[in-house]
DNA sequence: GCCAACGTTGGC
DNA sequence: GCCAACGTTGGC
């Protein structure tokens, strides 16, 4: 009994993680979610082969900048019990870790980025719920609906 | 359990 | 670099 493909849309610094890093290891364990929502849609919600928007936050233009594929069921964040890390969680434990993550794997780049002032103009058909065109968001993982995939990659073609 | 203080995210 | 939004922490 195979689930249904899911999608999902994963944002990253592209100064600490950029697509084209992505292109470069081929996968990558996507360390470092410190945030309970974005954890829970990793940990239970994704499936081996589920689709990925990558999207650069916090740069020049922020947007949709390529494909991947989750490529491993959620296991624990070795980060987190590391103290010379960054993401390091003293309460988190090896036999009861706190944060979980998922291995994403390189699937293509746009020929252009798909930027978030274009997105915001299909703010309407995207849904006044959609992370990315809500205001003060926040979230740097969630589900993307088959139809808002489709059209979020029919934007790619019209530019 | 409330809520002020604080830290982080991320667009601009 | 600024700052609004918002999640987390900790005192009470």
């Amino acid at each position: 009994m195979t689930a249904r493909k899911r999608y999902w849309l994963m944002k990253s610094e592209p100064d600490a993680f950029s697509i084209d890093d992505l292109a470069k290891v081929k996968v990558e364990p996507w360390n470092g979610v410190r945030n309970y929502q974005a954890r829970n849609f990793m940990r239970d919600g994704m499936q081996v082969g589920d689709g990925i928007l990558f999207y650069h936050s916090n740069t020049k233009v922020p947007g949709i900048v390529g494909l991947a594929t989750v490529a491993s069921p959620a296991y624990p964040d070795d980060t987190q019990f590391d103290p010379k890390s960054d993401y390091h969680d003293p309460k988190s434990t090896r036999e009861n870790p706190r944060w979980m993550l998922v291995d994403v794997a390189f699937d293509r780049k746009l020929k252009q980025v798909i930027a978030l002032d274009e997105i915001k103009l299909h703010a309407e058909e995207l849904g006044e719920g959609f992370p990315l065109v809500a205001k003060g968001n926040r979230l740097s993982v969630f589900p993307v609906t088959a139809a808002q995939w489709k059209l979020l990659l029919s934007l790619e073609k019209k530019s």
